[in-house]
DNA sequence: AGAGCACTGATCC
DNA sequence: GGATCAGTGCTCT
């Protein structure tokens, strides 16, 4: 695949220093769209694999989302230990401090 | 061309 | 306060 939606998700979100979190909300409104889903769904198929930090990407309400364990396997569980890895704290898979960790473009 | 999706906001109970 | 409906744009099959 080429550039397209799916690599300027990848960009935007390789701009997220560790330790901070963003929402597919302002993901998708610094991509100039208001399908939250399609970064979602970009991220699902995720072509850049770990390159793109997905888990460090949340709901509005700093709610995790779907990585979660409704994805593919289990694997989903070890993100969120890395989050805390970089120290964000995420606490019944939400966001502890995430007024203070999200990161806005 | 069609269906799905890792969402969100608004509405309904 | 929680559950459901509708809308949204993009990727994959």
């Amino acid at each position: 695949m080429k550039e397209s939606f799916n690599g300027r998700v990848y960009k935007n979100l390789k701009k997220v220093p560790a330790g901070f979190v963003t929402t597919y909300k302002e993901l998708a409104k610094s991509l100039n769209t208001k399908a939250y889903q399609a970064v979602g769904n970009a991220l699902r198929n995720n072509p850049y694999a770990p390159i793109v930090p997905c888990h460090r990407v949340v709901k509005s309400d700093g709610t995790i989302g779907g990585f979660n364990g409704k994805t593919s396997g289990n694997e989903i569980g070890k993100k969120i230990k890395l989050l805390l890895s970089e120290g964000v704290i995420v606490k019944n898979n939400k966001i502890a401090n995430f007024d203070k960790i999200i990161y806005k473009f």
